[in-house]
DNA sequence: GATGAATGAGTATTCATTCAT
DNA sequence: AATGAATGAATACTCATTCAT
């Protein structure tokens, strides 16, 4: 394990605290490795050094740990982003810079993609929690007489499906500022901008 | 089972191919139910009608069936696209027409739609395949100067998978004709048209 | 596994239903050396001879097994019973008989012994089944007015307890004449005969 | 936790006797909820609400705990009924007037029952120690020729079956009075007393 | 070719027990 | 003494796979 995200924000709390966070972070490791369907128990518990059966004295089943793996990353990458997003006022430039800045961190941060591309299929709430933000945008951007469309939650399913798409790629080739740019002139372009007015905003 | 594709296809036939057929029907609509992962051969076997050991006879694993119903359901449903699709010749039109086409047959055949959308992550050269139609007619569009878009890997995925969020929503919420337009839009834009344009082309 | 009471039953018929009995006769074993709580299923498929898994294709938990067995051997053991009964209008004459005979048919089959005991405190109808036949002995000792009791479920738990310590004692000791025409005496005692007519009934 | 009869023992004395007495009257609690065989240690240490591992402070294992525990309330049972006992001269108002004390006091300290019911099952020496007393009154009642039987401890196994079966029916349905006079009309005329002279010393 | 019983490796889960704090 | 986290052996249960009929 080479940093671990929950343990850095564990580090100085009881030993409890220390093991769940190991947990949290192997899960995340060997879900990263193998996916979440193939991720066994005794995989977790091994990546983090520890006992079979200490998994059970900080989760009931695998769905709880990967639950809680999810949100906490989700957490995370959400507070990055709203505070690189404070004061930016303009909706296009808004949504560049979010879908920007989110496949950044999850090329910085490769292992939490597969447990936030995952994690957005089974859990449930999950995904709204993502819309609020995105729906948020969007509107701002309808009222500025930028985007043109209709915001139906089948509207923002095209568009996390789009990033989605844009994390994968980048995950699989490592082209990150080419597939952004490309994905953002997508996402623009979905929301009813011209391709010209959108290269505008997103030049390469 | 109420039809099953395969059995169709080889009702004359041998034992041999019946009993194959009746496999790859069950396989179908197992995964259909609960899933791919969640598919256990007993569940396939049970749902023809079979004892567990015939699967053997037929399939050496899981991977193998799904893999050849996955190319059964994708071989079918791209015979009846071509043949929709003979004789248009604008490209954005053909684009419109095969994805209306393409979110009408698998609102139809509602089982196929969890195969395809499962088989297009786990099957290698599934996809490329699949590819193969799209990127011709939008090379086409291209040509015909109504599409505006550089046409990549990136963006035949991105294209796809809008088409899948399509599918899925239409599983799930059933608002066929709507969600068709939107979606049929939506990939417009994405070519590149403008959002006039593309209304145009998918109209209430 | 010496002879096998459910093998015995079933030896002309197909695997299935062999094998079934196999483990029947395996838990009953099982049980007698090592008590009910301590019986593990890995216990059971080992005396029988078979492959862990074989047990979850017959049955699909410890209790299930132990539940069949128990009751085909009651089942068994009234049969028995009920055949040598046959006849015998006195109704003391039959608590007797039935006492004797039934210490005797576990003190012959060792093994039935622990599984009876065990399943009438863990299985619901278990004892209700028995007490059916009881009841209406003990009814109709009252009627010939051999007996001077009331007949309330309580009694017949009584008399029960008196032949469960019964067997226990002849499992234990082995003294089997002495020790079944001493509860012999102290049945018929309980249901209101004098020493003195119980001791005819129960001669030395 | 209402009481605890060990904690009443050791009130005043030092931590270490607190806290085993603690565990005492908890495991009592949990025995009486779950069952000897069910009883974890962890769930003694929970009621009593203490860390897991101070279990192991003060016992060995599950059994010597219960042994302890079984033995405590035995001796307290034994005293209490002892100093109710004295005086009393006539041997079978001595057995009635026993059998309706003890039946009374696990009335009373429900939790009790279940400990004493599996601990008599359980524990080697419990038991002798518990026919002594028997044992003394029955040859007491032989001697003043009021009982009828041989002293053997296959009789003490009755008579002791049948004061356990009237504990488990209290327990179950709460009929005391009633259910007190039946078993001790039973044990009566198992000593070879006539129903009616039985009935003169068990009053309605 | 179909059958379906048997297999056993693989995985999850429990809980008595240890031991550093 | 008490704590409670960690341990790992023991056990239950699943299911893909084999093979005799």
């Amino acid at each position: 394990m080479r940093h671990g995200h929950f343990q850095d924000r564990t580090a100085g709390q009881g030993k409890r605290e220390r093991t769940r966070s190991a947990l949290l972070d192997a899960a995340i490791a060997v879900v990263a490795e193998k996916g979440m369907e193939a991720a066994k128990i005794s995989d977790i518990t091994t990546a983090a050094g520890l006992a079979n059966g200490t998994f059970y004295n900080h989760f009931n089943d695998k769905d709880e740990i990967l639950r809680e793996a999810a949100y906490g990353i989700a957490f995370e990458v959400v507070g990055r982003l709203d505070a690189e997003m404070e004061g930016i006022d303009d909706a296009a430039i808004r949504v560049v810079t979010a879908t920007t800045r989110f496949v950044s961190i999850l090329t910085a941060e490769r292992d939490w993609a597969a447990v936030l591309l995952g994690g957005a299929d089974r859990l449930p709430d999950f995904r709204e929690n993502l819309y609020r933000y995105l729906r948020a945008d969007i509107e701002r951007g309808v009222a500025q007489k930028k985007f043109d469309v209709e915001v139906t939650t089948f509207l923002l399913d095209q568009i996390v499906a789009l990033i989605g798409v844009a994390v994968r790629a980048q995950l699989h080739d490592g082209q990150e500022p080419e597939i952004t740019r490309q994905v953002c002139g997508s996402i623009l372009r979905l929301l009813g901008m011209t391709p010209a007015r959108a290269a505008k905003l997103v030049p390469a």
